[in-house]
DNA sequence: AATTTTATCAACCTAAAGATTTAGATAATT
DNA sequence: AATTATCTAAATCTTTAGGTTGATAAAATT
C-alpha cells in the first residue's frame, strides 16, 4: 500500500491542544518532506477528516484523563482503511501504551522524545514496521506479560478437573458450554437423553459443581477445548 | 534483583543441539565477561538446572516443530524465580514469538542476527528492560493486534442488547453469570424469588434467549461488565 | 479370568427453571 | 395531568433440569 516513487507521505494530525498542532506541523515541514493534509483539535472532527482524506498516517495525541483518544484510535481502526496511526503521547502509562497498541496503533512516541524520533517512527510505520521505542516496548510488555499471567493462574492448581472426563464427556460438555439442551445434545450425539444426563451428571460430580451455568463457567475459566468429533452447531433453540 | 558490583552475570544455555551450544558458550568466553553456569540439550534438565543454579539469565534454543522449548518457559516461569529468559531461535514465525512472549521470555533473538545482537539482549535483560529487535517486535504486533482484531469484532455489531438492559437487570445477569440459582439471587438482592424470575425473563427477552446458560453465554461472549451494587459472592451452592 | 472403566438406556421422581398474566408503587418524561 | 419506564410481587402453569437406582455390554486393565 505504501508510498509509490515521487509520491509524499499524508499525514492528518489529531492533538487537542492548537499550540503542539502548529508546533508539529512546523516540524514536520521543516525536517521531512512529508504533506500535512489536515489538522484538527478535535477527535471527532479528525475521524471525520481521515474518512475524507485517507491519508497514510494519523498522527494522533493521547492524554490519559480523557480517553478520546484511544475512542478516537478505535473508531478509525473500524474503517478499515490503509492509514495507520501514530501515537503522539505525554504518558508512558503501560496500560495507556498497551491499549493503544491493542486498538491497532503502530507506533508511539513520547512528546519528551527527540523530534527525530518522531520523523523515525512515521518512516518506519509508513514502511509497514512497528515503532516502540525500547523503554515503551519495556513498558508494554510489563502490562502484556502481566495480564497473561493472570489468565493462565487460574488455569493451574485444579484444571485437572477437566482432565478427569471421559471423551464422551468431553463432548457432552462441549455441546454444554454452546448452550445446548438435553433433547438436542441426544439428537446430535444420537444417544437417549437419559444417557445425556447420566454424563452429564458424571460431569456435575467431576467439576464439582450442581448445575449446567457452573459447569459451563468452569469449563470456560479452566481454559477448556472441545474434543475431536464435533459436527458444527448452528442453531441453539430450546 | 540486578547484578551486584562486581558480581558477574550467571547464564543457563539450554539448545538442543550440541554443537550450537558449544558455540554459544565459545561466542560468550570470548565476548563477555558473563559466566556460564551451566548448559545442557534437555530442556528438561534445564529446568532442573534452572532450580539448582538459580541463573539470572537463561538462553534459550527453540524450535517450530516440537514445541518443547515454549514448555519450558513456562515451567521456569511457574518457579517465581527471578531467572529471566531470553530466546533464542531459528524462526521468525509471528505464532512464535507471540506465545514466546506471552509466556513470561523478556528477549527474543534470531540465530541469524549478529552474535553482538546476542550479548545486547542478555545486556538489556539483565537491566529489566525487553529486548525484541524492530523486525520481531512487528512480527509479534502483527499476531497480537490480529488477535485483538478478533476479540472485539464479535462484540461489535449487537453488544447494544447489552445496553438496552436497566441497572437492577444488569445486578441480576451478574449474579447469573456467577452460576447463582434464583432463591440465592432473591436473598442477595433482598426481593421474592418471583421478582428474579421477572427480571430474569426480560433479561432473556432482551437479550434474545431462552435459558440462562445462553445469557451468561452471550454476556461472557459481548463484553458484559457487571454494574455499581455488588456484594461480594463466596459460594455458589445450589 | 476377573475387574474396572466407559458408554449406553429405562423409569421414576423432585426440584428448579422458565412462561404468562396481572397488578401496585415510584420515578422520570412528555 | 398523562404517559412511560422501572421495580416490585403473586399466582399459576409447563417444561427442563437434575438425582437416583439398576441394568446391559463392550473395551480396557490388571
Amino acid at each position: 500500500m505504501m508510498r509509490e516513487y515521487g509520491k509524499k507521505l499524508r499525514i492528518l494530525l489529531i492533538d487537542d491542544n492548537a499550540n503542539h498542532l502548529r508546533g508539529i506541523k512546523e516540524l514536520i515541514n521543516l525536517e521531512s518532506d512529508y504533506n500535512v493534509v489536515g489538522s484538527t483539535t478535535s477527535a471527532n472532527l479528525g475521524i471525520n477528516l481521515v474518512k475524507r482524506y485517507q491519508p497514510d498516517i494519523v498522527l494522533m495525541d493521547i492524554n490519559m484523563p480523557e480517553k478520546d483518544g484511544l475512542q478516537a484510535i478505535q473508531a478509525i481502526q473500524k474503517l478499515e482503511l490503509n492509514t495507520r496511526i501514530v501515537v503522539l503521547s505525554g504518558y508512558d502509562d503501560a496500560d495507556l501504551i498497551y491499549r493503544a497498541m491493542k486498538l491497532g496503533a503502530k507506533g508511539y512516541v513520547l512528546k519528551t522524545m527527540a523530534s527525530s524520533k518522531l520523523i523515525d517512527a512515521i518512516e518506519h510505520v509508513a514502511q509497514g514496521k512497528i515503532f516502540l521505542p525500547a523503554i515503551l516496548s519495556t513498558r508494554f510488555f510489563e502490562h502484556f506479560q502481566s495480564v497473561s499471567r493472570q489468565e493462565t493462574a487460574s488455569k493451574d492448581g485444579e484444571e485437572n478437573l477437566l482432565n478427569s472426563l471421559t471423551s464422551r464427556e468431553n463432548e457432552v460438555l462441549d455441546l454444554l458450554t454452546q448452550g445446548v439442551n438435553y433433547k438436542s445434545i441426544a439428537q446430535k450425539l444420537i444417544i437417549s437423553e437419559t444417557t445425556v444426563k447420566t454424563h452429564v451428571n458424571n460431569i456435575f460430580q467431576k467439576l464439582q459443581v450442581n448445575d449446567r451455568t457452573n459447569a459451563v463457567l468452569y469449563a470456560l475459566t479452566h481454559g477448556f477445548k472441545p474434543s475431536k468429533t464435533n459436527a458444527k452447531v448452528e442453531a441453539t433453540a430450546a
